[in-house]
Parts: structure tokens; sequence; C-alpha cells
DNA sequence: GTTGTATAGTACC
DNA sequence: GTCTGACCCATTCGG
DNA sequence: CCGAATGGGTCAGACGGTACTATACAAC
């Protein structure tokens, strides 16, 4: 009979074993049970002949297995310290001193123990929902000594989890419990350093049952489907694969969990309140209203099943699909189990990241855990470069299963060999850091190398879309995003000039930027017919059925690095590839040019660079290297747009924020005709205290009472479809609220007097002081009409990337910056171009 | 059934 | 894109 | 000499503007 190591989860079938064969830890008694029976819901129905819930558990039913808050090893119920890092279990971990993390262990373990941390505010969770969830109320110590969440403890009951018959033995398929599991240990942790050693261990434990690759590429992917934080979406596979990407419209998330769990949209409502947590809710619905008896118990989620269902998903479309979404939704989150049903409600939610990235932590934890296999017990360092080398080898071929299938099957070694730059996958483009001032630059340029000499190259920043372009050898050319999106489709203009640009037949890839223009207004002399067009002109393109003719933003394409010609070129130094780029492409009039560029002796002063070191070699990765460097002229404090603006109006911050105005909304002051019209929302620049401080001047005190309105809760809400109910927003009780007396009498119940703006903040404030705000360009807005009729009769002015500097206390209202010198501002710019 | 509009979801910066 | 804050790690500072 | 302070790097999250696209829904 299995039983299931209290360390590591791992299940080890030898009943003589006395300890766990992977790392040693003490194992737990055969499919002990130690939580009650209404702790997992669903688990009695689906139990196995074999897996009997005997008496002997390893701890009494009321005081469960816990998991230790510093090291996530388990420990027995009635142990008060952790017997591997000494934390105390029944309190939050107190900080050790350093040196203690070189004693000798006395069984295998993580090179590093995680630094227990002082438990401080639930500021930085591992997670946004975990941090929302936790945040309005006070915290509870970690993790409670009694009575704990059912989910809390799933670590602590491997047996429960891992049934030989069900998941693990399934030719080692990896149940999606294991990741819940790990995900839940997450959850109770949130040190940086916890998170890798959970990560590593969960991965660990794959490789020691032998999962295929397979099943550790959907692993994967399931610990961290967010595609990036700004977009929320979702990444089942890679970016530029084909295939449509996974969409999963919140609307069908909700409607999905109403269905499997036959609650009401009231019952939703009431417990969003209350836990302010969808992964919580979704719990919390299943055990009140969710006595749905199934006919058969739903088979055990694997972890490969459940990324195929999804993906099956996305290939749904016409109309209609978003009933049929929710229908087979319904049906996963039906089959899913014990706290498997919070981490997909939660994981699958847009914008509801995870804390987890799969190129910065995942994927390197998996690296980590080979090497552990490979060695047993490595060295810090060896972990480190580890990791290392499979974030560069995923930066070069960003595909997960070519990278896990060769790291599993032949370890580093192929994995080095697999993962190098293919023709049609396109790597992570080299970014360049930012630099705000020139004796910054300098330094960080000359900061590897101090006495050498350096050459640079200065080269004129365009303001258009990032591209990735491949010719195949058969003469296809790809074109990819930035963000590795496949953009072929887009550009069929830039393909056919590219084509006729390149002097020869041969695989090449390239890096450019792709720039609209528009027909030159002043006659001149030159050959080219084309000036450079703003960015926003660029946007207005079609995206989907571009062909040559309907393409009606004329493009240009301006080549600055060739980084695979027969063979790959990323090694060589910069002033070598751009040379080869030079002799193999030729400039074509208004179509295609190599970036303007001028080699300098580091100490010049152009206005908008991009600045590279000669003779660095190309670095793809999503961090950004020191050898290309990025000089704009907003950043420098003497140039750029920097506006003074009136903050007029406000917003519920979410997550971190959400005790604070945020974003807020800002406007132009016109003293003739005393109006104000907005120019943009503004969020960023703000320091905590600066929130603090503002939104208690604002709205009287911090938001604290009433349902925290997240923004996922928002529209969780919004799905109710009850509109009488659910149109209460929570802002209104809160305004009324702070109406009272202790209110500071700078809220408003509308917008004040001259307010122009398309926006519907809940917050509307009395103009009373200035703020500098800085941004890198003046845009046409739809929404914002700061200077309505002097550019456009029906548009007004807006700023792209605002942030916050500071506030002008010299400045009164009628100092503020007016829509005519705004106008003015726009107008120069165009000029500049 | 076709058409138009509103909205959510994404993409780029 | 922009920004802040938390955390980690290495180095320097001060008692 | 050792612990505290400091600074740089990385990661995650909280959001900016604009505009296209697919879908749902209402109106014809």
């Amino acid at each position: 009979m299995a039983r299931a190591c209290l360390q590591c989860t791992l299940l080890c079938d030898d009943s003589a074993a006395e300890r766990c064969s992977l790392c040693g830890g003490e194992l737990a008694k055969p499919f002990a049970r130690s939580l009650s029976s209404s702790a997992y819901i669903d688990l009695d129905e689906d139990s196995q002949p074999g897996g009997e819930p005997a008496k002997p558990a390893p701890q009494p039913a009321t005081k469960p297995a816990q998991s230790c808050p510093a090291c996530t090893v388990i420990c027995g119920a009635s142990q008060s310290r952790c017997d591997t890092c000494g934390s105390s279990l029944l309190e939050p971990p107190r900080k050790r001193p350093k040196t203690e993390q070189e004693k000798e262990p006395k069984e295998p373990k993580e090179p590093k123990e995680p630094k227990p941390k002082e438990p401080k505010e639930p500021k930085a969770g591992i997670s946004s929902f975990f941090k929302k969830a936790r945040a309005p109320s006070e915290d509870p110590p970690l993790p409670p000594p009694a009575e704990p969440p059912p989910e809390a403890n799933d670590l602590a009951t491997p047996c429960e989890s891992f049934k030989p018959q069900g998941c693990w033995a399934n030719a080692g398929a990896v149940p999606y419990r294991h990741l819940a599991a790990a995900l839940d240990a997450l959850e109770a942790t949130r040190s940086r350093l916890s998170k890798e050693i959970i990560l590593t261990n969960a991965f660990r434990v794959m490789l020691a049952m032998s999962a295929p690759a397979g099943e550790v590429e959907a692993s994967c992917y399931l610990f961290a489907p967010a595609k990036d934080a700004q977009a929320g979406g979702h990444r089942l596979r890679p970016d530029w694969a084909e295939g449509k990407p996974l969409s999963l419209p919140h609307k069908s998330i909700t409607a999905a969990l109403l269905e499997a769990t036959g609650s009401s949209k009231a019952d939703m409502t009431r417990l969003y309140h209350e836990l302010h947590d969808s992964g919580e809710v979704a719990l919390a619905l299943r055990e009140r209203g969710g006595r749905q008896k199934l006919l058969k118990a739903p088979a055990p989620l694997t972890a490969g099943g459940v990324r195929k269902a999804l993906l099956a998903l996305s290939e749904l479309s016409g109309s209609g699909v978003e009933r049929a979404k929710t229908g087979r939704l319904a049906a996963l989150l039906r089959a899913a189990q014990g706290t498997e049903l919070k981490w997909m409600v939660r994981t699958f939610l847009p914008h509801m990241a995870v804390g987890i990235s799969l190129e910065a932590s995942v994927l390197p934890a998996l690296g980590a855990a080979v090497e552990w296999q490979r060695t047993g017990r490595p060295r810090a360092e060896k972990v480190r470069s580890s990791q290392d080398e499979v974030r560069h080898c995923y930066a070069l071929r960003p595909d997960v299963q070519a990278l896990v299938t060769a790291l599993l099957e032949g370890g580093f070694e192929a994995m080095r060999e697999s993962c190098t730059l293919q023709l049609g996958v396109p790597m992570q483009p080299m970014l360049a850091k930012a630099c705000s001032s020139i004796p910054e630059l300098q330094k960080r340029i000359r900061g590897a190398l101090p006495e050498k000499a350096v050459t640079l190259a200065a080269e004129f920043k365009y303001d258009g879309q990032r591209a990735q372009i491949h010719v195949l050898r058969n003469g296809d050319v790809r074109i990819f995003s930035r963000k590795l999106d496949d953009m072929t489709y887009k550009y069929p203009d830039v393909i056919s000039a590219l084509k006729r640009s390149f002097r020869r037949q041969a695989g090449c890839v390239l890096d450019a930027e792709i720039v609209a223009v528009v027909p030159k207004t002043a006659e001149g002399a030159e050959s080219e017919k084309v000036d450079i067009a703003a960015f926003q002109s660029l946007a207005t393109r079609k995206r989907k059925n571009v062909t040559a003719n309907n393409a009606a933003v004329a493009v240009k394409l301006f080549l600055f690095d060739l980084l695979f010609l027969e063979e790959p070129l990323i090694g060589l130094p910069f002033v070598q590839r751009r040379q080869k780029l030079r002799e193999n492409f030729q400039a074509l009039e208004d179509v295609v040019a190599f970036a303007e560029v001028e080699d300098l002796e580091a100490d010049c002063q152009p206005e908008v660079l991009e600045v590279k070191r000669l003779d660095s070699g190309y670095e793809p990765s999503t961090k950004r290297s020191d050898c290309w460097l990025k000089l704009k002229k907003d950043y420098l404090e003497s140039l750029g747009d920097s506006l003074d603006l009136i903050p007029i109006g406000g917003w519920r911050g979410s997550g971190r924020k959400s005790r604070w105005i945020s974003p807020w909304l800002v406007a132009t002051y016109d003293p003739d005709e005393g109006t104000l019209g907005s120019v943009c929302r503004v969020m960023s620049g703000f320091s905590d205290k600066f929130y603090k401080e503002n939104t208690i001047k604002y709205l009287g005190r911090e938001i604290r009472k009433g349902p925290e309105a997240e923004k996922v809760e928002e529209k969780e809400e919004d799905v109710e479809g009850d509109k009488s109910a659910s149109e209460e927003p929570v802002e209104e009780d809160l305004e009324e609220e702070v109406l009272e007396p202790e209110s500071s009498g700078l809220l408003l119940k509308r917008p004040a007097p001259g307010v122009d703006t398309a926006e519907q903040p809940p917050f509307w404030f009395q103009p009373t002081e200035v703020w500098e705000i800085r941004g890198a360009d003046i845009t046409i807005s739809p929404k914002h009409m700061a200077a309505k009729g002097l550019v456009d009769p029906k548009k007004g002015l807006s700023l792209r990337f605002p942030r916050f500097m500071r506030k002008r206390e010299d400045k009164g209202l009628h100092q503020a910056t007016t829509p005519t010198q705004l106008a003015e501002l726009f107008r120069k710019q165009g000029q500049h171009r």
C-alpha cells in the first residue's frame, strides 16, 4: 500500500520503507485521513476500494498535519516547531540569523532555506488574489493553528491528493491536484525564495514520478496561465504558434461556476461581499449550493487533461461561443476536487494573475528540479546557473514543449542543443534599459569595462512597432511582434518590400521597427516622398485581412539588426552584424531604410535614442540589457512635456491600492471660460504614502468599509444581470458616508462646474490644487476633452504615458496649464517630427 | 434574416 | 508603455 | 569584528492612451 512522504508529497510504494526514497522525509501512514470528510467535498465519492479512510491518522483528526510556514516542509500536528528549519508552526516565523542557513540539514532539501519573514502588513503577497483576499481584514497568523480552512492543508495530506490508482499511478500523469497543492502552499507564504522552493519541489515530484514531458509542459502553462501582467489573457501554448488565442471571457467563467455548482446569482453576490475572492467564492458555492450529486464521479483531473480541454475550448468560435464555452467550463469545474476548483477559477479569470510568471519563475524552477534530480543535492550556485541556463534557452527558443522535452529526455546538454534560434520561431527580442541622463548612460555603458574605450552607436529611436522578421529558406516571411505574436498577416506590404530589399536567397532573421508614414507635405528636392507619422496613425491600421492594396496606412520599415543569415549571428558584435545587414539588404525609397545611426565617442547629447555598444552580442532576453540603453527625451528633467494639471476626479484602486484613489483624473483649466477639460487618468508616480494622504484629503479617510471593489469583483457582480440589485455601486454608499462631517468637503456629488470629459469616475472633486504631470507626447483623444475645439471640433487632447511628478504648491488654479498652451505643445511636437 | 450599436477583450506603445 | 514596493544579495558603514 | 544600513537587480502588480475585432443584443 502506498504511503506519501510528508515532506515532498512523493508516494512511496514500498510499504516496508521507513523514509521517503526521494527526500528521506517521514512517511505518512497508509491512506491516513487527517481531515474530517467534510473538508473534501467530492473526494469520498470517488474513493477507490483501496483507499479506505483508515482510522490511523498521523495526527488527531482535529489537528491535521501542518505545513511549515517558513520552509513548507510538512510537520506533524503535535509539533510546535518545524524540525527542518526550526520555525514555529503556531506563530508566524521569526527572522533567524543568516548563518543558520548553512547548517547541515538532516534531510536533503533546497539548497537554501527560505529566510522566514517577519510577518508584515499583508502587502506584497505572492499573488494579487491573495492580497485581495486578505487586504480588507486583519491578517491572521499563518498557518492557523486550529481549524484551518480545509484547503490550507492540502499539501499536508498528500496521501489523499495522490492516490496511486487515481492519478500518479496513471502512467505518470500529473494530477491537477498536485498543482493545486503547490499553489495552496504558495498562498501560505510570501517570500520569493519560498516560491522558488515550492515550484522546484513540485517539479521534483513530477520528475520522481516520471511524469511524461507533455504533462510537465502542461503543468508549466497551468502554473502561470497569464500571458502578461498588463493584458491578462491566457497562454497555453507559445504566443507565436498557430491557432486562436485562448479567450476565456469573464462572463463564461462566472456563468460556468453557477452552472457547475447549481447556485444562484444572489448567492454569488453575497459571497463576494463576504469573501472578496473569486476562488474562495467558488469553494463556498460548491459547499453550500453544490450538493449536486453526479451520477458518476468525474475522473481526477490531470494537468495534461485540463490543458487539452482548455485548448479545445479555444478553438470554438462564431455565434453562441460564450454559451458553448460556459458549458465546457462548467464540466471542468464540476470535475474539480478540493482546492482545484479555487485555482481553476483564479487562474482562468482574466487579470487574476497568480503571481508567477512562466519565464521568470516556473521554467527556472523546472531547471532547478532537473539539477536536483541529476546531482541529488546541488550547490546553490549550480542551481542558479541551471536556472539561468533554462531562462536563456527559453529566450532563444520560447517553446515550452521543445524545452521540456529536451530537458527531460536529455538533460541540460540536450536542452542547449535543441534550444537555439530557429527560423520561423521568434526569440525574445533584446531590450534596452531606460536611462534618464547622460551621466547615467555613461556610467552604465562603461560599468563593465571601465578603462576600455567603448564605441557606441546612437540610433534614432523610431516610434512604431517592433518587428522580428524571419525569412525562411523557402522564401516565406514571418513577422513577429515584441511580445512574440505572429503579425505576418498585418503587414503584407512590408513583406513584399523586404523581399525586394534582400539581395540574396537565404534564411535570415532581422530586427526592425515598422513606422507609419504619410506623403510629404512640403515638396522638396529629396528623393523620399514620405514623412514619418505619429504612432497614433500606425495604430489605426487594420489588424486582420490586410492586403497590400487595402493597407490604408502606409508603412516604412527601418532595419537595425541582423540576427541570422544562414547561421546564427547573435554571438557577433553589433558592428559586424550591422555591416552584414547593410551588405545584404538595400534601402528602398519610401519603404525600407536602415535605422539612422551615428557612432559616437560616448559623450554627445542627441535627442531621442537607442544607444548600443558596438562590441556587444545580441542578448535575447525578457530582462533589459546594459548594452542597449534608451534615452528618451521625456526621461530627462529638462525636456519632455510637463503639464500642470488639476485633479478633478478619481476611481477606487484595486488589489494593493484598494484603499486608495487610483487612478486620478486630471484636467486643464481655462480661466477665461472657467472650464476644466480632462487630460488623462494618472496612476503612476505616486508613492503609497501619497495615496494614503491624498485619499484622506479628498475623501475624508481611506477606503476600507464595505466590500472591497476589486475590478474582477465588480465584473462578477455585473454578470449577476440582476440590474436593480447590482446597480448599487459600492461607491455610492461610500460617497454618502464620506459626505458626512468627517469629509473634507472636497468630494462632490457631480462634476465640478465647467468640467468637460467623457469619463465618469465614481468620485468627483472640488478643483483646488495643481499637480505636475509628465508624459511622452500629446495625442488626440476621443474621451479627454482638454483643448476641445482648438485642434479638433469634437475631440480633445490627452497625454501618452502620464505620470505624476510632484505637487505644485506654488501654483494656484490660475497657473495651471491652459487649453491653449496644451494645443500649442501639441502643434509643436507635430512640427518636430 | 439583416443591419447597426454597445461592449469586452486584446493588441500596440 | 510608466511607475512603486517587496524581496534578495552583496558591499559598505559604524559602533 | 559583526550587525545594520545601503544600493542595485529582479519580480510582480497596479494601471496610462488609442484603436481594432469579435461577439451579444436591439432594431429594422
